[in-house]
DNA sequence: CTGTTAGCGCCTTCAC
DNA sequence: GTGAAGGCGCTAACAG
């Protein structure tokens, strides 16, 4: 009963009784081909469950109706709320999304970039700045809207959507400085990004501040593992500032292990605004990026330029806000 | 100085002074190629700036060196790890992964997979079993492999690497009835499959339990409220039953809200293991499946299967066990 | 509104 | 080991 092959636009247009090209009209461009083909097509398409071959489309029409995203690692939940954002805003323009993660390695980025482009997706969603030259260079040539993302720069290959995060460590640093906490620690992820707020931070202290690195991923145990190193360093250590909510939150289950009280003996800030960190007891004061609203943003940068809308701006700034709770408080 | 147009095997086999077919081969099989021409082949590539079009060579060898991935959303936690890890797998062997979202909605993910099945995936990875049956039937039709995963079926449209709820609910059911609570409570997303292992828990108490449903996603505030209307339910509440460990972190933190000490006054379980219940005070009992595990094993069977090797097994049941931590102990 | 023609860029099949 | 045709399934461009 299964046909042994699959059905092709011929074999619709057969059955239709209508040349190829109007079978192919009648389903991706009905305005054009009068209401009694498009039944006699769409009858056909039924009766023989044509599915239409999408590679074989995007050669000739060179629009592949792919956006390729590429992350440094799925688990990081950061850009998770982007990168959904991203799938569903394509979803519902009829693109797909083609998942590409570096796992923090510039060579291996590369290689996924060189595939992806290899693909000729319409548009390529990358978290973060591309680093290497040779990379940009060839993203560049391929003539692919580009998109990065989750940070600033004034020579982005292409566009970009995102913020500054000198800025966010400079805001925080002005923060704990406007506290007064005088015994202040840093429990940082390693990746560019985040050494960036470190630096804003320091800066904006202006003094060296002890601080822990901790390898991707960043999680709760790590964040234990943080405060330990920290307060060994520094034991009368009365604030620290987190590179993200999930080092956070490791951090309040140690001082709170330790019989520490928060904020009065120590305050913990994170980033990101994860789903939790508003509903914890303490609450966790953190800095709030609009994730949704980056990745949403990206795919119209995408879309408006393939179906050749003008683009407003290339540069969009999503800022942050601080968002004080009660880790912080008082 | 950037080229009119991107460079084609054409271009390359003009500037290596050799024909179309051994510029294609030297790439592609070089085994059959002289190790001079791919030398020269090679130069003309990197002169060129050349990228394969992965589209034109998908359409004509039938193979598309794509994956398409369905999940319910991304934000789902517990499928990370798997997505995570198929995504890896697939791309050490030269795949990449085409990306789904149906929002836990059987339309969207029906024409999701219409979608999918037009890009000719060498395989489809899906999360949860294909409620539909014209979706599953279309599945079957196309002859691409499909990997059905997180869950068990007799009957899968193709393969399968799960493992059984019911199972889960009945194992739990049973670790609760040797503890000796006596007011249970569960807290259950509303989803398939955490109705699921409800069931089979429900089943090995033999009796009805006060149920708080969540619908997604399940988060740690959704935690919280359903411990309160638990409560409100069943003021004697001794123990709950978390459909993932994010809702019972929220349980937990609801609880030390209301002054109740965990286990001693208030028993709670979670499922999923997610990389922070190890690591809470009190650490979280929960049930461990192994994620990496499905996503690794469901790109081997896609990946053998397209290098004709021999599938040993195409229903695989990954099996899972419960982790007894500190929020359940004594 | 419908049809004919000519490829998109590459790889399979066959020859040499 | 290399090359010359032909076509994968579809859609732009131009006719009618």
């Amino acid at each position: 009963m299964t046909p042994p092959k699959a059905a092709t636009l011929h074999d619709v247009a057969r059955e239709a009784g209508v040349s190829l090209i109007t079978a192919s009209r009648a389903l991706s461009n009905p305005g054009v081909v009068s209401a009694k083909t498009i039944a006699k097509v769409q009858a056909a398409v039924d009766a023989t469950g044509y599915i239409p071959n999408l590679l074989a489309g995007g050669l000739k029409s060179k629009r592949s109706l792919m956006v390729a995203g590429v992350v440094p690692a799925l688990a990081v939940s950061q850009f998770l709320p982007t990168v959904q954002s991203l799938t569903n805003e394509l979803s519902a323009a009829g693109y797909q999304l083609l998942l590409g993660q570096t796992n923090y390695d510039p060579d291996v980025e590369a290689s996924v970039l060189n595939t992806m482009i290899g693909r000729q997706p319409d548009g390529i969603v990358i978290t973060g700045l591309v680093q290497s030259e040779a990379a940009r260079d060839k993203l560049r040539r391929s003539r692919i809207p580009v998109v990065e993302t989750w940070d600033l720069s004034d020579q982005p290959i292409d566009k970009l959507v995102g913020f500054s995060h000198q800025k966010v460590g400079n805001a925080l640093g002005e923060y704990f400085l406007k506290k007064g906490w005088t015994h202040i620690g840093i429990a940082s992820g390693s990746d560019h990004r985040a050494r960036m707020r470190r630096d804003g931070f320091i800066a904006a202290l202006g003094r060296e501040v002890p601080t822990a690195f901790v390898s991707p991923p960043s999680n709760l145990e790590r964040g234990r593992r943080a405060l330990a190193d920290l307060l060994a360093l520094e034991p009368r250590l009365d604030a620290v500032c987190c590179s993200s909510d999930q080092l956070a939150h490791g951090v309040m289950v140690e001082a709170q292990a330790r019989g520490l009280r928060i904020p009065q003996d120590l305050a913990i800030c994170g980033f990101g605004n994860a789903d939790f960190s508003a509903h914890m007891v303490p609450s966790i004061t953190t800095v709030h990026v609009d994730g949704p609203d980056i990745g949403r943003l990206a795919a119209r940068l995408i879309i408006d330029q393939c179906r050749g809308a003008p683009i407003a701006e290339s540069i969009i700034d999503v800022g942050f806000r601080i968002v004080e709770r009660e880790s912080t408080a008082g």
